[in-house]
DNA sequence: ACCTTAATGCAAATATTTTGCGTTAAGAAT
DNA sequence: ATTCTTAACGCAAAATATTTGCATTAAGGT
């Protein structure tokens, strides 16, 4: 089944999504994960399955799609003054967020899709927020940090860790991990 | 529906299973991940559906036991002498095979299926290898490796960019990241 | 060789997914 | 505003997949 891309933008269509994705998220929050099913949604948005088939393709299609609607940035991290201080309040956040039980439902979704190109979008979205706290700190006069030495070093451990492993990354964890971006004053560790 | 651990070992129950894995890995690897199905599997395998549903439950969790039967190491890594360059060569391979096309499919279906404790046993596979190689580097007199450090800046880095993004880790970029472990001899620096 | 019972096959019952077709409504043109 | 075109939807039948009850098979132990 081919899945094409909408042209409609508003009205109906876009009712009907809303009302699909707003039941994904009630049934997926108090349903812990024990097999929700197509018609289950359907029945919850008022709307027949065979229109969500045709919409989405299947389960996993709709889940991905919700998973990265809710994934998507909705506003840009805290601006704390300084480039460090925003790169570990921003990672602190995203770490707390990311291996949550909500989190970590939202990743498998989304690699779970066969669809491409979902998950380098969500890795997208982290992109972007680095992005953001370089563009601020070269308006201060600051330096940035190197994006990519961010993502292999402090984001891919994090993610690792999410996925991989039982054990959720505390804030002094994340911020070990920053050090390696930013080295703490050599003379005397302030332990935390 | 509640799968129970098998408590038969051998004869029949083990033929089926592994004429199930072996239907499975055959179908996966023809048919391009375009909707591989539990009755399809049945067919090739020569057994009723009802035996595969009620032996795993459903297809994700039976692809999630087949890939990690297919990830768990039935090797240890090669000897090479050293442990910086066993680290380096294990590394290599790792990271070719976990972003292979199949590398990518096996993760996938490791973590989409929703039995609990599959992906923490994929990493552990890992942490076995590089525990391995430790072992090899202390009975020569070596120091041996931080195995978490290994795991969060050289493994972490390359699953991320695996699961998340298109490109590939190539040998160099492997490398770049164990020089953080062993830094290359620089001028004067000497590395530990 | 016999006994116990986990594991399977078969088939009916149930649930899900696909598909054809008529209807609705969004967006464009008149 | 009215009409036109057609993407998107609802409905229901068909196809497919999943679950379940029961009889049968065969491990593993006595």
């Amino acid at each position: 089944m081919t899945v094409k891309e909408r042209v409609r933008i508003g009205g109906r269509s876009a009712r009907i999504q809303s009302a699909v994705h707003d039941a994904v998220r009630k049934l997926g929050a108090l349903s812990t994960r024990n097999q929700i099913t197509v018609p289950q949604i359907a029945a919850e948005a008022g709307v027949t399955p065979s229109t969500i088939y045709r919409r989405w393709g299947d389960l996993s299609a709709l889940l991905a799609d919700v998973a990265v609607a809710r994934l998507r940035p909705i506003a840009d991290p805290d601006d704390t003054g300084a480039v460090e201080s925003d790169l570990r309040a921003f990672i602190e956040q995203y770490a707390e967020e990311m291996s949550s039980p909500v989190g970590q439902a939202l990743m498998r979704d989304v690699l779970s899709a066969l669809k491409e190109g979902l998950p380098s979008a969500c890795a997208g979205f982290t992109c972007d927020h680095l992005t953001t706290l370089n563009a601020r700190a070269k308006a201060r006069g600051e330096t940035p940090f190197d994006i990519d030495e961010v993502i292999d070093h402090v984001v891919a451990p994090i993610i690792y860790r999410a996925l991989f492993s039982e054990q959720i990354p505390t804030p002094d964890y994340c911020n070990r991990l920053i050090d390696r971006i930013y080295p703490p004053a050599r003379k005397r560790r302030t332990a935390g």
